[in-house]
DNA sequence: TCGTAAATTTAAGTAAGCTTAATTATTGAT
DNA sequence: ATCAATAATTAAGCTTACTTAAATTTACGA
């Protein structure tokens, strides 16, 4: 099935949105107190919200089981991201904001962007894949392009040279750090050595010496230089 | 007072718009069943809008009179205002769509922009004192660019040669009427007669004939040539 | 000025999306 | 296996933004 402009409510956005970003983390939590948690809404709220979302078939739903999304609800979710990195992409290559700007105003116009408009923004950036920080930009029918060269800081190995590729991040702190530090796409950086408890990633960046715990080192994406 | 963020909602918005609206109109009409008509809803969702929107001080209302807006009001009129005419311009540059398609989503896309987002945009664009529409774009303070030597269409005296400056519409047929016309901002017109009871003009454009009724010529502005 | 039609308001009710407080189910440590 | 802590659910209630139906007010023609 083509993926419809399903026309819900921002707060149904966001749910979904935020129930597909959970299941796609490397340790999965999409428990009802977790997404609770990460929309600031109590927990009775997202009980509710899980409910009524089970009738719409947009969520599979047992009591006091993790949430999942059901067909539909990964279609929607798809949606609204491929209309947040649009977003993204467009408010960056015309207005040049940074980063953490880009994100802040995304968040809002997603939820009132037609399809059409959607893809005429895509006609005019000429089908991009990825946004302006690297994170892959669904197609109108929900297709994801990934690269799979891409790996988490986290992982790279020490004693090798890497590009970043991905600031998957939403955090303005985060992008201040990383500009201070000249942390950008396309940057060249030297994993000096991986730290275990604390999980910690030593790098070197313009012949700076900056350890980066996993806060950091789980949203930046690295690609080995050949 | 400098304009503010009022963060209203959609609602709110479309209602204080539509009271703005009506009230510049030549036969300003504020009735409350006038507004519920023009928004779609009951006239007790009107009353009871008013009513709120009085408490909050963004309308005066007596109750059976027809409603004015108070400076607030006024405002939050202008800043909404001032939010669809700047998506209008910017999309119909950047993206070409055409004077209905840039209305349609601007009427969403005002609704979640920030203050920040508007400035932006209007850095941009140039500062621009109008839209493609040839309406005028409020600025930050909500003041409005007014060009005093333009008149309706339905006031210009025959015999005389015109320039077309101002489509103000957001009706598709009247878009589709102008274009197999070749009627747009800037074409040149020679009013050929002005018609009393029922109220239209003929007019000649690139040598057709055309008697446009007063629906048509109450929103199309022109400037005398000199 | 009277009576009626139109406009407006009030009353009662609904759905979405929340809240807090109380209750119940699950899980993890002992 | 039990029990306390945690998680999840239910219950009751709130606000916004609507609805329809009934009651009221206004305005206007005879």
């Amino acid at each position: 099935m083509i993926c419809p402009y399903l026309n819900m409510t921002v707060s149904v956005d966001n749910f979904i949105k935020t129930v597909y970003k959970q299941s796609k983390l490397p340790n999965a939590d999409t428990r009802l107190s977790t997404l609770a948690r990460l929309l600031n809404i109590s927990n009775a709220a997202a009980t509710d919200m899980a409910r009524k979302l089970a009738t719409k078939q947009l969520v599979n739903y047992t009591k006091y089981k993790p949430l999942t999304l059901a067909e539909k609800g990964n279609e929607l979710a798809l949606n609204v991201i491929r209309k947040h990195r649009l977003w993204e992409s467009f408010l960056y290559k015309t207005l040049n904001l940074s980063l953490h700007e880009i994100h802040v105003e995304a968040e809002e116009l997603e939820h009132l962007t037609s399809d059409f408009l959607a893809n005429e923004i895509e006609k005019y950036l000429g089908n991009p894949s990825f946004d302006p920080h690297g994170d892959p930009i669904p197609t109108f029918t929900g297709k994801l392009q990934t690269d799979s060269s891409q790996i988490l800081l986290s992982e790279a190995k020490a004693g090798f040279n890497y590009t970043i590729a991905r600031l998957s991040s939403s955090d303005k702190d985060f992008f201040d750090f990383c500009k201070t530090n000249n942390i950008a796409i396309g940057s060249s950086i030297w994993v000096e050595k991986q730290y275990h408890s604390p999980k910690m990633t030593e790098i070197n960046i313009n012949k700076n010496k900056i350890i980066l715990n996993d806060d950091f080192t789980n949203i930046i994406f690295v690609k080995p230089v050949n």
